[in-house]
DNA sequence: CCATGCGCTGAC
DNA sequence: GTCAGCGCATGG
């Protein structure tokens, strides 16, 4: 199997590399194999996948990751033992720590405790509302004469906005502002304090020191000054003329005169922008999710990965009370435990994974390497499990690798059965691939044979046949299909064939054996055939076999037909690269041949002649450039922000719509839920995230892409890029579905 | 829950 | 070149 390995350093750009692993690896091996493409000690690397850390003694398996998920790599360059999670909980810590730390109270001479102040935002340079709860120095410093710079405030927000508290230097507190202006009393150059949305917009923004460049009686224009450094934005134009007021300096305790006494309570933007904060109406963003009722506020129970409300009532089952220290998940959010393993837990088995037999010690089979057990990385929703005829999108000729992608494009879901149907309803679709010797195979018409009938104790897929067959199960769903009356003794022919229920058939390359109408490698879907009639027979075993004459009833031309097609190989996105890296490290360690092209030496082996002729003169494969529609280039021209994704998409128009896509897939992958975006939202670092995904994110304050922590900031607004979602939704019939 | 199976691979 | 035997998806 293969995954990938996404390097993320402020330092590099980023840096991707496929690494071939078994699912058995355990995270230290994977660790060390990661050594060697980044130079990136065991001891530095930090694992990431889907937003949890990889733990050493855990297996590739646990963590459920699957072929051609992506891993994040991080490094720490200084201490090996601050854990990733320590990181992201960074500022909590650091709170725990310095309050830890020996710290003594002193005096200011510009401030008192309880004082009503103005604390600056570290990060986007606004002002907030605080009172000072505490004043001291750090550590015992033995100087005799106090700088101010030397003096910690601990500050505690007002009470009318969101809870915080943080330390502040002298520097970025003042005394509350109190006092508003009237507009005649403004003038150019004046320093002011403001609301103001930095993003332009009408609506309400957050509280900055302003320079008043122009004013007049109905405008006010100037320069905002946002970040630490007091970066600056020119030519602002303020919205709130009524809401300008005066910065207030700090001046000795000693002197004061003015101070403020009674404060105004200064608006900030909505907490919930869906209600606008308004206390007795219903809200489910910021209420309790299911009732969306604002009541019994200390009966709401967070979700710690939504961080949406919950009453502890509305719940099902309701609990008792609100969990004092454990972590709680809502119901959308929790996975099973077994499922999760945190870093530092020990690994919980879930039933079905113990049972495995690699799990009960008693094989030491390296299963995990190969196509034949990994699982499927996508489901196709577009039609149900049970539905008859073609796949929409999927075109008569499509040829793929492996059976998984049969599976996964929904043309026919099991992994090694032949036939795919339901014992009450009917065979949906069956795959040719020579497993039984009685098959003949003349291209509109083939004999297949019923399933069952073999002995498969010891954990075995197929063996030789060793009792006779029944009319049971997929044998008796594909005889269902026949337009007869159903018959399990001795089988049926329909009259009027055509009228029976249609089958996708796929022919497997190993097939070849017996028929000339295989393909040289993977499986190709063929079209619709019908079931002419069943009976049982004695087959060359001697045992007695279910027979079905089936007979192709498609508008499509067959792939051997002149005129038909075989399109080109569909192979799972990123087997490519895979083979291909693995191969240069076979040529490194001077070792065997490459593998690849099993089937091909096979099919060669048997005397295909005239197809092959066939197929090398009269037929041309089809190679056809990917044309956009023009409201596709019209749509995909529309979205602005990622105009070189789209660069680099288009590159690939002329391999094909399948690369095409498959490239659209990988660009526009959600690296949080490893996805094609869904509402996507397009970070200012140029990323694309799902809306959901990024809000998840933010949930635990960090407020940074999570592809590449570039710092988007607290007051970052998600806007969903609906010009992306909707070339998306042009291109992946069921996108919007799908969620 | 259990039984079934026209794949796929590494090991021999 | 042959073959034992694994997880996974599916239906019953």
């Amino acid at each position: 199997m293969y995954i990938k390995i996404r390097m993320l350093s402020a330092l590099l750009d980023k840096s991707e590399i496929i690494l071939n692993v078994s699912k058995m690896d355990l995270i230290q091996d994977l660790r060390e194999k990661i050594e060697k493409e980044f130079k990136v000690t065991p001891e530095q690397q930090i694992l990431l996948y889907k937003g949890k850390q990889l733990v050493d003694g855990h297996r590739v398996l646990d963590y459920n990751i699957c072929l051609n998920d992506v891993i994040q790599l991080m490094t720490r360059y200084s201490n090996p033992t601050i854990e990733h999670s320590d990181i992201i909980k960074k500022d909590n810590e650091l709170l725990l720590t310095n309050n830890k730390r020996v710290t003594k109270d002193v005096e200011s001479k510009f401030y008192k405790l309880g004082d009503l102040i103005d604390v600056r935002d570290e990060e986007n340079g606004s002002w907030y509302e605080g009172s000072i709860t505490k004043i001291f120095i750090r550590g015992l410093s033995s100087k005799e004469q106090l700088e101010e710079s030397d003096i910690h405030f601990r500050i505690k927000g007002a009470e009318h906005i969101l809870a915080f508290e943080v330390e502040a230097r002298f520097d970025d507190i003042r005394p509350r502002s109190f006092y508003t202006y009237k507009i005649s009393e403004l003038k150019k150059g004046m320093i002011v304090l403001v609301n103001y949305n930095i993003e332009g917009t009408k609506s309400r923004g957050l509280w900055y020191d302003f320079k008043i460049e122009e004013v007049n009686r109905t405008s006010v224009q100037g320069t905002i000054m946002v970040g630490r450094d007091k970066a600056s934005i020119e030519n602002c134009s303020i919205k709130s003329l009524n809401e300008i007021m005066r910065i207030e300096n700090p001046v000795l305790v000693a002197e004061r005169k003015d101070e403020c006494k009674e404060p105004i309570k200064r608006k900030y933007p909505y907490h919930c922008d869906k209600c606008k904060d308004v206390a007795d109406k219903k809200c489910k963003e910021c209420g309790c999710r299911i009732c969306a009722g604002k009541n019994d506020w200390d009966l709401i129970v967070l979700c710690d990965e939504c961080n949406y409300g919950y009453h502890t009532s509305c719940l099902n089952p309701p609990m008792k009370s609100v969990p004092e220290e454990d972590e709680w998940y809502c119901p959308d959010c929790k996975t099973d435990d077994n499922e999760i393993v945190k870093p530092g837990e020990k690994l919980k088995l879930s039933n079905k994974k113990s049972k495995r037999a690699s799990n009960r010690g008693e094989s030491s089979r390296d299963w995990g390497k190969g196509m034949a057990c990994v699982g499927r990385t996508t489901e196709c929703t577009i039609v149900p499990k049970d539905h008859y005829g073609p796949v929409p999108g999927v075109e008569v000729g499509t040829c793929w690798k492996f059976r998984l992608q049969v599976s996964e494009a929904g043309v026919h879901r099991p992994h090694v059965a032949g036939i795919h149907g339901r014992e009450t309803d009917g065979a949906y679709s069956l795959v040719l691939s020579g497993g039984y010797e009685d098959d003949i195979d003349n291209g509109e018409e083939f004999y297949y044979t019923g399933s069952g009938g073999r002995d498969l104790s010891g954990n075995k897929r197929c063996s030789e046949q060793s009792c006779d067959q029944k009319l049971t199960r997929m044998n008796k769903a594909l005889a269902l299909n026949c337009n007869a009356p159903f018959n399990d003794q001795k089988g049926a022919e329909s009259k009027d064939w055509k009228k029976g229920k249609p089958v996708r058939v796929v022919r497997n390359y190993k097939g070849a054996k017996h028929s000339k109408y295989a393909p040289l490698d993977g499986n190709r879907y063929d079209g619709l055939y019908k079931v002419v009639k069943y009976y049982p027979e004695k087959g060359k075993s001697g045992y007695i076999v279910w027979k079905y004459l089936l007979r192709r009833d498609d508008p499509n031309l067959a792939p051997w037909e002149d005129g038909g097609q075989e399109l080109d190989m569909i192979y799972p996105p990123g087997y490519l690269e895979a083979q291909e890296a693995g191969q240069k490290k076979d040529k490194e360690n001077k070792s065997k041949s490459p593998k690849g092209g099993r089937g091909l030496k096979r099919k060669l082996q048997v005397d295909i002649k005239p197809l092959t002729e066939f197929l090398n003169t009269s037929k041309k494969r089809k190679m056809t450039e990917y044309k956009l529609t023009s409201e596709l280039e019209d749509s995909i021209s529309q979205d602005k922000s990622n105009e070189k994704l789209w660069c680099e998409c288009k590159e690939v128009l002329k391999e094909g719509k399948q690369k095409f896509l498959s490239k659209v897939e990988e660009i526009y992958m959600c690296i949080c839920c490893q996805e094609l975006v869904f509402e996507p939202v397009t970070t200012d670092c140029k990323h694309n995230i799902c809306k959901a995904c990024l809000k998840r994110s933010f949930a635990s304050e960090i407020y940074t892409c999570p592809y590449c922590r570039y710092d988007l900031g607290k007051s970052y607004k998600m806007r969903k890029n609906e010009h992306l979602g909707k070339v998306l939704g042009m291109l992946f019939p069921g996108y919007e579905a799908t969620r």
